[in-house]
DNA sequence: GATGAATGAGTATTCATTCAT
DNA sequence: GATGAATGAATACTCATTCAT
């Protein structure tokens, strides 16, 4: 149980870092059980299929992320901060450039697409708790919160992808998302110099 | 020559029909050539590959969507509502359902991501332009324009998919195009009678 | 051992309803196990193979019919009547019709011959008992019982599968038997009630 | 379409030595293009599947046979040898025992299944017709022709295969079949001399 | 302009069997 | 007696593309 379990994990994080690199469709099981050094027959008894295992290393990473969102919430940080923070969380960290890239690249739409979806039902819910936190403290002044933290991890998750953006896409995002969340001007101007 | 073209806008018609019917990748060459009832040369004599095909298709496609908002353009209507109206023409008529499902469906991510991209390239410039009319009129009052029309353009298209939406996220997006674009309040009510 | 033994029984009753339900070559060891709810090894420690499998299958089934058999034989019943039983005993019940189609069916090829093959050696020596026994009497005539015997068994099962057979066949049965046992013409009309 | 068909037939010869030599089951296409030294794609572009190809194998071979039984029907002979050599034609050669060997061979058992099938569809109207006509010439005497045609057919192909048969075998057939089709004893009596 | 036969690299999945624990 | 992780050969089928005619 132990052993078995321990080897799935390793073989969850090398089909992670080969879907992310090459792209879902792009990377062959061939290629998954060569890098880990197993038989297919292995793979297959870890795995009902090579989409199950997408479906598997999408979730391990979700997991891994809403802990550090967690983390994030847990802190001791000023509530715009906070939902910043949370965002970036289920962003691919600056030092892996690659993966941020990786993700948006066109032969990643599969695992992009599928990623996304997932990430917004887990992300909301915890953004939107900490909007209505702001609104009790009088920094977010606005309803129907869950449509509104919707709309921000859209223009966040498509706005910043790999095509590249502007200084202006930043100041601009920054503005929308004050008038969204019915901020004060400034609010959230900190943004640009994270992004910047 | 003339022949030829014609043959060519056929074989576009058919080849966009089954792209968004089963999915780019679900469409195989020997299934559209069957489909138009040629051969797998003649198919290789208009096409250099199946991927222009696609590239093509989309092109066709736009091209049909940018003459239909270049007439709502120079229709006899107020500002908001010719903003909204090209925003309309690049999305499948209501009537036409089934494309948008479509092209939402999951195995449909190549082509709509595709689609989507260049659409924002045609479709980015026109939008500011109204929205540079609409500040002369006093209706917007904004900076900034191509960048906040970019960001209504992703909303438009990544909020109303065919996994549904809400009256509540029609009412928040209504919300928050007035003051992405620094409109008076109701200015874009009309919308929700629209779609709502 | 006993325990062994009993264990080993269960694996058999469960292997002998999926072969004939699904095929012999349809059914994998893992769903084999998994219906039993034994682990691979536990499988493998009962018998050295799938195909060892089958031959006792095959032999538990055989066994149960010709004890089955024997009752018949030592029923108190005219000749034909056991002869046409004995035979019987080793067809499936009408009320197991599902097994008669299943060994008939395609994808039960393997089996189905295979079960033939060994059916043939044990029942002939049977029915040949009966048939001597049934000259002594007077009622059949003939030389090369064995011979006779095995055309018979022949008929009764190529003749009478799942395709389906009319009341014409079964008359001409009837008649042809009749003629290859030396019997008087109506001996065994009776059969006709049974099948027909 | 020359080019194509003769292609297909060289193949169709190829699959059926194969077939009939190492069975339908341990015969994969990788061993049939190997073996005709085309590429995998040339064998997909002739036949739809693996199965097909046995069907076609099986049609192709059926209908040499079907041609060689009408050439004996033709012939100047008693009525009695041409139902033998009909029944013989659908039987591969003497000099063939491989092949006859093969078709009763244990991995061969799905094709020969179906090619059993199927030939008797064609061989039971062929020989019924011939009986017809030894009624006449009062030859034989019986009804329930298809059917008694049937019986025959059955036995000839389950008594004399691979397995072995001896001269009582023989004898008893022959006496069977005169019974069945209501011939004077000794009227197929030189079948013995045929195959003993 | 058009045909269609030929290509061959690529793919996911199955499955009986072994063996260290 | 029992487990279950690991094996790896085997298999049928797909598909975009080429090119001689």
């Amino acid at each position: 149980m132990r052993k078995g379990e321990k080897r799935k994990q390793e073989l969850l994080q090398i089909a992670y870092r080969m879907f992310i690199t090459r792209g879902y469709e792009n990377t062959s099981v061939d290629e998954i059980i060569e890098e880990a050094g197993i038989a297919k027959g292995t793979y297959y008894y870890h795995f009902p299929s090579k989409e199950q295992t997408l479906e598997q290393v999408i979730d391990m990473m979700l997991d891994a992320q809403e802990e550090h969102a967690r983390a994030v919430m847990a802190a001791d940080m000023p509530i715009p901060q906070k939902v910043v923070g949370v965002i970036a969380s289920f962003r691919p960290d600056a030092s892996e450039t690659t993966i941020t890239d990786a993700l948006h690249a066109p032969e990643n739409i599969v695992m992009h697409d599928k990623t996304e979806r997932k990430l917004r039902e887990r992300i909301v819910p915890i953004i939107s708790e900490l909007v209505e936190q702001g609104i009790e403290e009088g920094i977010f002044n606005c309803k129907d919160i869950p449509e509104r933290v919707k709309i921000i991890i859209i223009l966040a998750s498509e706005l910043f992808d790999a095509e590249g953006f502007t200084q202006t896409d930043v100041k601009v995002f920054v503005d929308v998302i004050e008038s969204i969340l019915g901020a004060k001007p400034g609010t959230m101007a900190f943004i640009t110099q994270l992004i910047g």
